[in-house]
DNA sequence: GACGCGATAATATATTATATCATTTTGCGG
DNA sequence: CCGCAAAATGATATAATATATTATCGCGTC
């Protein structure tokens, strides 16, 4: 089906190349660095430099699909594939670095509540742990 | 074969020039990009390069006596100073980044809770937490 | 066709971090 | 004190990550 890209106001101009890197990290479920994406867009035949990589990964990232995992400058497709803002937590396994993103709105608030004590406000930004995933917590 | 002795474990060789990026650090009271920190030094007559600072952060780290701040890419002094290892969180404004050190046992322990149910364990690691200070919040 | 506009290309440069090997300093046993 | 070995640092180079700048392309519209 090839359908032609449609351009009205207000609709998420989904490129070729921006639906390309959403389905590569889709794909790979798991974080992926700019540069290994870079390399295997190249290696399917795509003429790409980072700077459009990074333009791509900021657009998807600022459309909610994406999330950028900072303690691994890397960047992870959304779980559940999300077009809205949503406010995942991300946690991180220190060991292997699998990254679960877990949607827990109880959770959330009552980081923000006590966040709020501190006068300080969780916004729909980020939240990020590290921790260790089942494989690599160490034997009980 | 005779293995020689080791150095005296326990022992935290706080030589001068970790002992002067910490104070620098501290002294900042917020979060500082490595390459900042090296010419802070360097203004100061040191003489440094990037290998050096990144092997006393990473030292310093390992100590506990800093953290890095990986959204921001910096590195902020401990703000409760030479205690041992510790679990803060790391709420970072989105704003302005002043970055706020939270020891809260009780917030951790709620968040390690909900992650146990996931499988998922909290060790000593970071926590870090995207929010917005009051002077960047918007206003009610 | 010419214009407007956002996406992409191309090139250069900035920022952050590590590898490697040489040299100096340090702690300790003799 | 001497000398060793390990740790720390110096020096140089380079890797890895990210942004700036300017030009061009494609598409919808007038």
């Amino acid at each position: 089906m090839t359908e032609r890209e449609q351009r009205r106001p207000g609709a998420t101009p989904m490129t070729r190349l921006r639906r390309l890197v959403l389905q590569t990290l889709t794909q790979a479920g798991e974080p992926v660095k700019a540069y290994d994406l870079l390399e295997i867009l190249r290696s399917q035949g795509e003429r790409l430099t980072p700077s459009t990589i990074y333009r791509i990964l900021d657009f998807l990232e600022s459309q909610s699909l994406i999330h950028r995992v900072n303690s691994l400058a890397a960047y992870l497709a959304c779980a559940n594939g999300q077009t809205n803002a949503h406010q995942p937590l991300l946690v991180v396994c220190a060991g292997c670095q699998k990254t679960t993103e877990v949607h827990d709105p109880e959770l959330r608030n009552s980081i923000a509540r006590r966040l709020e004590t501190l006068g300080l406000s969780l916004t729909a930004t980020s939240v990020e742990i590290r921790g260790l995933c089942p494989q690599c917590a160490p034997p009980v």
